[in-house]
DNA sequence: GCAAAGCAAGAGCAGTGCTCTCTTTTCAGA
DNA sequence: TCTGAAAAGAGAGCACTGCTCTTGCTTTGC
C-alpha cells in the first residue's frame, strides 16, 4: 500500500522534466515534502484526539502504512515532530490572527475594534484548536527547549497588536497610560526593542496586556473558568476591551 | 492534614469506632501516611527534575526502593498521582499567597498594597516551582479530568482577591469601573455566585483581572518573556498595580 | 486464635522512543 | 548509458514505561 504510493509519486513527477523549470524540485524531494506533510497531519490528529502527552510515534508510523523506523528520517526524534507542530501552531494562529485584522481593516474599522477583533481570532483559534493551543501556550512540552525556529512565528500575535496601536497613534492618536517612575528604564527598553516609534509607557502597556489576553485566552481552554464564567464570549469581549483601554486605544 | 485525604480512596475509615472518638491512627495506617508522603516527596523531586512528561512510577518506586507493583497499593495510577500533586501544589500556592496577604494585613497596608503583595507571592512561588505551577496552570495533563477535589484548594488565591476587594469596600471604598450593557446579565450571575456584596462590576473585573494575573505569571514562567521583558520584577509589580486599578482599588 | 484485609514481590503483557543492520530504490556524474 | 553514492524502507532488538495478576507474608479486628 505504502509501495504502491510512492511507485506512483516517483512515476508522475517523470512527466515534470518536460519543463525543465528554474527549480523543479525532483521527484525524490517531493516525495519527501508530502511524506513529512502526511506525518505531521497524522500527528496533528492524533494531538487533537488525546493531546501531545499521548502522541506516538509508532502510532503515527501504524497508521501512515510504515514501519516506525522510517519515520526517524523524516523526524530525528519525537520532540522535533512536536516542534515542527508547534511552529506550525503559531503559524496558523498568526495568519487567523492576521487574517481577522485585514478584514478589520478593510471594513475601516476603529482602532478599538481592530484589537478585538484579533483577540477574538486568537481566542477562536484557541477554543478550535486547543491541544494546538496547548502546545505553544500551555507547559512547555519537552525537556523545555525552544528552538530558534519559533521565535519568528511566535511574535506574529504581538507585532499585530503592536500594529493596532502605532496605526492609531497616526489616526486620532492614543491616550498615553500613567506609568511609574521606577518602570521608566524597563519600558525605555522595551520601547526601544519593539517600538522605537510609540512612547515608552504605551510599549510597556502593550507587551502586558498581551500576556494577559493569554491568560483570558488560556484560562477559558484550560477550564479554569468551568463553572464560573456562562457567558464566556460577553466575557472576553468585554474583558479584552478593557485592556484596549489600558494600552490607550480610544473609543475614537 | 492530607493524611485522612489521602485515605478515603481505600476507604479505611475504620478508625471511627462507634463512639466516634478520633483514633490515633494505628501503626499501620501511620506507616500507610509516611509510605504515600515519601512517594509524593519523591515524585515531587522528580517533577522539578525532568517536568511532569517524564515523571515514572518505575523510577519513584526505585529511588524508594521498593517495587513498582507495590506502589500501586498507594496511588492506582501514574494519573491519581498527578492528581494528588496538583492538589498539593493548589494548597501551596494558596498557602503562600494567603500567607503574604496575613502580613500585609499585619502591617496594616493598604488595599492595593495587599493586592500587589497576593500576587507577588503568586509570582514567587510560580517562580520557585515552576514545575508544579506547570502542573496546575500549564496544559492539563492527564486525559483531561479535573475531579472534584482539586476545585476547593484550587480557588484559594481567587478567593483572597475577593476578600481584598470587600474589605477595601468597606474601608475607603473602591471605585465602580465601567461597565458595558451588553456585560450586565454575566456580570450578575458573577457577582450572584462569588460575592453578592460586591457590585457586579466589581466581580466582573476581578475575575478577569485573575485571569489576568495568570497570564502575566504564566508568560514568565513558561519563557515567553525570554529576551523580551528584562526587569521582571519591576514590570510585574506595574502590571498587577494597574490590575488592581482595573478593579477599582484605588490608593486611598 | 483466626479469618480477612493490607501489603510487598515478581513475572508478564503491551506499548513506547530510539538504534542498528540489511536491502531496495533513486539520482547524478563520468 | 552505466555506476556508485545517497536516500529510503523493513525488521530486529534494547531499555524503558504503565499496569495487571498471582503468590506468599504480615497486620488487624472480631
Amino acid at each position: 500500500m505504502t509501495s504502491s504510493e510512492t511507485s506512483k509519486k516517483s512515476g508522475d513527477s517523470a512527466t515534470k522534466t518536460r519543463t525543465g523549470e528554474a527549480k523543479p524540485l525532483g521527484a525524490r524531494a517531493r516525495a519527501r515534502a508530502e511524506v513529512t506533510a502526511a506525518i505531521k497531519d497524522e500527528a496533528r490528529r492524533q494531538l487533537a484526539d488525546e493531546g501531545a502527552a499521548k502522541l506516538s510515534l509508532r502510532a503515527v508510523a501504524r497508521e501512515l502504512g510504515m514501519v516506525s523506523s522510517a519515520l526517524y528520517r523524516y523526524f530525528p526524534s519525537r520532540d522535533d515532530l512536536l516542534t515542527a507542530l508547534i511552529v506550525d501552531a503559531y503559524d496558523s494562529l498568526g495568519a487567523a490572527a492576521e487574517t481577522a485584522h485585514a478584514r478589520a481593516v478593510r471594513a475601516e474599522a476603529k482602532p478599538r475594534e481592530r484589537w478585538v477583533a484579533v483577540c477574538r481570532a486568537v481566542r477562536e483559534w484557541a477554543l478550535a484548536h486547543p491541544h494546538e493551543y496547548a502546545l505553544i501556550y500551555g507547559s512547555p512540552v519537552p525537556g523545555y527547549t525552544a528552538p530558534q525556529t519559533t521565535v519568528g512565528p511566535a511574535s506574529r500575535v504581538g507585532l499585530l497588536l503592536i500594529t493596532i496601536v502605532r496605526e492609531a497613534v497616526q489616526g486620532p492618536g492614543v491616550h498615553v497610560p500613567r506609568m511609574d517612575e521606577a518602570l521608566r528604564d524597563e519600558a525605555e527598553r522595551l520601547a526601544a526593542d519593539l517600538a522605537p516609534d510609540l512612547p515608552p509607557a504605551v510599549v510597556a502597556a502593550l507587551v502586558a496586556a498581551w500576556s494577559q489576553l493569554f491568560g483570558l485566552v488560556s484560562f477559558e481552554v484550560f477550564g479554569q473558568f468551568n463553572r464560573i464564567v456562562e457567558d464566556r464570549p460577553v466575557f472576553f469581549e468585554h474583558a479584552v476591551s478593557q485592556l484596549a483601554l489600558g494600552v490607550g486605544l480610544m473609543d475614537d
